[in-house]
DNA sequence: ACCTAACTTTGAAACGATTCAATTTGGAAT
DNA sequence: ATTCCAAATTGAATCGTTTCAAAGTTAGGT
């Protein structure tokens, strides 16, 4: 069906040896060969097999990146910077979507570990390390986006969850709000338990304030707008008067069962903070006090990390961790 | 580093063509064979080379969806039901982004087909049509999604922009707005394009209104921002009462141009229709009322054609298009 | 003319799977 | 015990590259 090195060969009437040359080390083969062996490629309109290539020389130009919620605008402000760092280097990226589910999750490593792709970069959903710590034997280095390792033994990539809670709790707390909620979840999560943490933190050195958890199924719009709509049927008395979501897109939800069902007022009512700051946060219906992570660095830091590894296997495992910053708006 | 189905077979103690039929056909295994050689899978640790069965099968697994813009949540939820569908059958879908350059565009087509992929989901940026008819040849077929074939070479998902335009042209007439606006570019996008079209073909048959067109590089909400404060100084008189913007993510940032900044009303000084009806548009500043299509099930149906493509590819394109629907909100 | 060193080119081996014609095995039927 | 057939197993050939030792070519120095 197409044409293979071989008739390229045959065509411009050189051994195999030479078109391969042409291909990958020009400056091997005279300038006139190299001329000739070009315009059989153009004629015959051959494409080199990636397939056959990645067999033989045993390593593949793409990194794949594992997020488990690739409609959320952070992951995709991170996959832009991840892609456009590793376009850079020559590398391709595709993007898998866990879509929050531990099978899926196993399935695409499963995938990768196959294709034997050069890398991961993954925003773990489930407990992988295990996993990932096979798949680093095997030749597979990773690195983690957004989440640190556990055991030490990965690169990661990560924002201090913790101190975007405690910023995002003590700004509630700087507003006068004593009756405070946290909405998000599964508590799962890494990223979303350390946010929560750092909220209490916070809270701790705070007089008389309480913080009740609302916890969600998804960091989702549509359970953030369940969990609003959970508190918006509250007795008043007991209903907070501030929230600190653990995303926007939670935010986002809880100013649609709020405030667009014209019940309450936020923040006159609730105050509402976010998490990542998004780009339509700056456009929400109450523009959104978040706290901003820098996305689209983080993943082309991630992707120089991995290189890093794939260069050096031996290499020790670094750990990076961006500050979180608060930006305000209206929402607190 | 690995082991191989060679490994796999001394150790098992049968041939290496017993281990491969394990793996693809066990029903002509014996099951006490079978039991044996999946004992040493696991002790070996062994895992298929996908590089060298794609090599000898000659066909991959993997389908490839190219997008303009992955950031766009219409793409987001298209890429969600394109890649259940493929789930459900045994393929996997590999994202990529064309971040609405032609450059990147075509150096993503070279790798698909150097990668000889099963098959393209594209919703093209550029003019690529003779290449994907050359792929075609080569035995790679594509399903254009969001877009018709211009030639009727192709199968193509898509919703009728055209009427999408009349429609929102419409509604706005239907409240009496005489000066209006249409915002989104570039103009060579058909998307946008048909939707301009539509809109200017709603005018004719309405009395005395007007339509001047704003257009824009790309339809993001940066560009939107941009159109609302060129809109936002136009001297009252010439300004629009009404807007028609090219997709949801253009509505966004004209209504943070118009409305964040408190200068202006909506809808009650300009009304907005978007287009797209992503999730965001509920809980816009002003929730938003936008042209509904039904991205997920466009994926859906875009995978479908393609595999029906790739098991018959004498098979006549099929063009489906589905109707766009109006959901009025708050801001016209 | 001859030797050397540098540059080009060659072609067979290897990568790890799948395929398929050929061979072996195990029972059932005689 | 012999024959036969289906089921199970074998192993060499193959896919399209890259690699690399070996062979061939060229040009410069004597």
């Amino acid at each position: 069906m197409s044409a293979s090195i071989k008739d390229v060969a045959v065509h411009a009437g050189v051994s195999v040896g030479t078109v391969s040359n042409v291909l990958n080390h020009p400056s091997r083969v005279s300038s006139k060969t190299v001329k000739r062996v070009q315009k059989s490629i153009t004629e015959l309109r051959f494409v080199r097999n990636d397939a056959a290539r990645q067999l033989r020389a045993g390593e593949s130009r793409t990194i794949a990146l594992l997020v488990f919620d690739a409609a959320n605008p952070f992951f995709t402000a991170l996959a832009r910077g991840a892609e456009d760092a590793a376009t850079a280097e020559g590398y391709s990226v595709i993007l898998a979507n866990t879509s929050e589910s531990h099978e899926r999750e196993q399935n695409y490593l499963d995938l990768f570990e196959e294709q034997r792709v050069r890398g991961i970069l993954i925003s773990p959903y489930g407990g992988v390390e295990d996993r990932l710590s096979a798949l680093k034997k095997f030749g597979i280095p990773s690195v983690l986006v957004d989440r640190v390792s556990e055991n030490q033994e990965f690169s990661s990539v990560s924002v201090d969850d913790h101190a975007g809670g405690t910023i995002a709790m003590n700004h509630l707390l700087g507003l006068g709000r004593t009756r405070l909620g946290f909405v998000g979840g599964p508590l799962e999560i890494p990223q979303v338990a350390d946010r929560l943490r750092g909220a209490q933190d916070a809270l701790k050195l705070s007089g008389d304030a309480s913080l009740t958890v609302f916890e969600t199924s998804a960091t989702t719009v549509l359970e953030g707008r369940r969990a609003g709509e959970r508190i918006r049927n509250l007795p008043p008395a007991e209903r907070p008067t501030a929230l600190f979501a653990a995303n926007d897109l939670v935010a986002i939800g809880l100013l649609q069962a709020l405030v667009a069902t014209g019940s309450l007022r936020v923040p006159e009512d609730i105050a509402i903070v976010g998490y990542d700051d998004i780009d339509f946060a700056t456009s929400a219906i109450v523009p959104l006090t978040s706290i901003r992570q820098p996305s689209a660095l983080m993943g082309e830091t991630a992707l120089k990390l991995l290189r890093e590894e794939a260069l050096d296997p031996s290499k020790k495992p670094r750990r990076i961790v961006f500050q979180p910053e608060l930006v305000i708006r209206e929402s607190a």
